[in-house]
DNA sequence: AGTTTTTTGTTATTTTTTTCACAATAAAAT
DNA sequence: ATTTTATTGTGAAAAAAATAACAAAAAACT
């Protein structure tokens, strides 16, 4: 088996059952408990663990701590991410306004937008126009930006970050990017997620009788 | 091959392309401009329109109309879902102002929250004390709803919104939900893609040389 | 000290998903 | 009307991912 996208996201899931467990006063955790936490099969957890040569011990299990560290060194968690935010509307706001990032070492450092009326100092992080984009991710060799535009610009953003140096996106506009072979894209759509959800609950209620 | 949840995540987006296209005013489409446009092979785009029984002609392609209107049906785009929300802070609020839904057929209806600081009319759409969520999803018959409250909470907010009714959930709050087994949930986990993102752009940096 | 029990780490198996390949067929061209 | 060409629809093959199975090892117990 190769490391693969959805290997990686479960890795992120143990780390937060982690989180979770250790604050619950947990020193040692075993496969099975961490497999109940983010809903896989233990064999999983093991499997995943062993990809990435994080080890435990027999009949011991694993020490939290140790691990979380190990988890935090794989998933980039040994230096801080400056990352920026394109399109101050609803999402950009909240994604600037949330307070959560800052633990997990990724700092929100500025946000871009087209339209004058929005680059005010919104609640603390600046808003900069567009134009400021390429500058300010060249001079602090910003890596990973969000787009949070709407789908008719996003391509358009997408380029300029891309011009700018940034290889990773977080994108929020349904629609599909179109990058160099090695731009990372994860995408996030919020509409087709809940769609996703009416489907399966329709699908349910006619196998299931009403 | 079954039908899984992929499949369907796919569907959607098909839609979306060929909104898209339509609107460039395409009448008819083949398998390989909607693979293009959404990022998969052709075979893979007959495929899941042949699980479905979504026909086209060899060598006319699909006509574009039929395939929308085909997609709608089966995505339950036939009639309107009105959907609440739980939780009023940033997330909870960037969906409240979001205009998006509507037109496909998704009405958000109310939101609740626990904070009475947070019960007002914000920006239009009410929102009710927690406590007033059973009788509100009982009378209207709602089944779908959003938690976009903190983790700490959102097991109990699901289990008031299981008890009411509510039979598919859009969560955002990072912790795994457990729920009857009818139960569908969706997860959007903005740090969670986040850390993706910087894992595989890292991932990338190494592997091809700085 | 030896035995039992529990849990890991890893290989093998199964299942799922994707991709390929090509006959069937409809449109276009001759 | 016949031939050519392009594209679907689907069954077969390949690839990827998840699950099971179990030997190895560490802890607990006797």
């Amino acid at each position: 088996m190769t490391i693969n996208k959805n290997c990686i996201i479960r890795l992120s899931r143990y780390k937060n059952a982690l989180y979770r467990l250790k604050n619950l006063g947990f020193v040692k955790v075993f496969s099975d408990n961490l497999a109940d936490a983010v809903g896989v099969l233990p064999s999983q957890v093991r499997k995943d663990f062993s990809l990435f040569g994080l080890t435990g011990n027999r009949r011991g299990g694993y020490n939290i701590d140790e691990l979380i560290e190990s988890l935090g060194n794989i998933l980039g968690k040994d230096k801080v991410h400056e990352v920026i935010v394109v399109g101050a509307g609803n999402i950009g706001t909240a994604l600037m306004n949330y307070k959560g990032f800052e633990q997990e070492g990724i700092n929100l450092v500025a946000c871009f937008d087209i339209d004058p009326a929005k680059q005010k100092k919104a609640s603390g992080m600046p808003v900069f126009p567009l134009e400021e984009l390429k500058d300010f991710v060249k001079q602090r060799s910003v890596r990973i930006g969000i787009i949070a535009v709407p789908d008719i610009a996003a391509q358009q953003v997408l380029d300029i970050m891309i011009s700018a140096g940034i290889k990773g996106i977080l994108n929020f506009a349904p629609i599909r990017l179109r990058g160099p072979e090695d731009l990372v894209v994860n995408n996030i759509n919020v509409e087709l997620e809940l769609e996703n959800v009416i489907y399966f609950v329709n699908a349910l209620r006619k196998t299931r009788g009403k």
